[in-house]
DNA sequence: TGTAATTCCTAGCATTATGATAGGAATAAT
DNA sequence: ATTATTCCTATCATAATGCTAGGAATTACA
């Protein structure tokens, strides 16, 4: 049940992204620098993001990339389904990919039903979860760590 | 976040077996005629299955699997677990595969905090949801589909 | 206008994971 | 004995994944 390399890393940039919103975009280089990222890849991987409208790209000396929309309107499900096609564990019950498998009533496939409600609740945490929710958490948990003064 | 082919094949042949739980043992041949699934292949699986008592092995002619516990007893994410070493989507949430991830702080990463949800909604599932329990809800759906009289 | 920094684009490579096959030894029922 | 099976190891083929290379196009700015 692994995430790919591909959504891992374009999270990892993405999360990075939304956490400096409204400054100049930021260049790959430095994104995959700051974050300890394949540089050549991340190309593969920011293509897809900006025809998918989540990042928007600006060329040339000082270009980069920056959000395409508000954080808290992109959520990781997106991503993901941007960057892997689908989140589904098995074919047969993808929302967006969907490919017969091999069991002869799919009604009644004990592995199927199974599975479905593993999408569900893979599902439902990555279409509830924005970017902003995940750096927002990740803060959270960063001042619990903190010594407070009383 | 796919399921391997592995796990697919295995949990196909445990369900089958498990609704014949109590008579006598079933060769690979029939369970992969009868699902569906590459024969040799199964031999892989089975292998491990054994291993980990999840099925007994009887061999020589008449010989064949039969499972090793009660099916009620038998839940799908030890299957997984024997088949494919571990569940998580990323490896620094594994429980039993654990291996650290590029984040520099693990407590703060907003990947580790959303993948371990993750890793806990597939788990909460799998973990609760044994042979038995998906055997019995795929007749459940076969009975909705019958004309009932009235 | 030139230079440097960037995205953009295509091709291709390397490795691993996956899925599957082959062949024969051991075991056991008949 | 014969037959049907598991057991075991080796091996192969393909696809997916992760990644690198190289250069064209674009843009900021000195």
């Amino acid at each position: 049940m692994r995430l790919s390399k591909r959504s891992e890393y374009g999270l990892r940039a993405l999360f990075d992204l939304a956490d400096r919103t409204g400054k100049s975009p930021v260049s790959l280089k430095e994104l995959a620098a700051r974050n300890n990222l394949p540089f050549k890849f991340m190309e593969h991987i920011f293509l897809p993001l900006r025809n998918a409208g989540i990042v928007l790209s600006q060329s040339g000396a000082g270009g980069g990339y920056s959000l395409g929309r508000n954080p808290k309107d992109i959520f990781l499900g997106e991503i993901i389904r941007t960057l892997d096609g689908t989140i589904a564990p098995v074919s047969c019950v993808s929302q967006i990919a969907y490919e017969p498998c091999s069991c002869p009533d799919e009604e009644t496939c004990p592995l199927r039903l199974v599975m479905n409600r593993v999408r569900e609740a893979i599902v439902d945490i990555v279409d509830h979860t924005s970017l902003a929710d995940a750096v927002a958490e990740s803060k959270t948990n960063s001042n619990d760590h903190q010594e407070t003064p009383t």
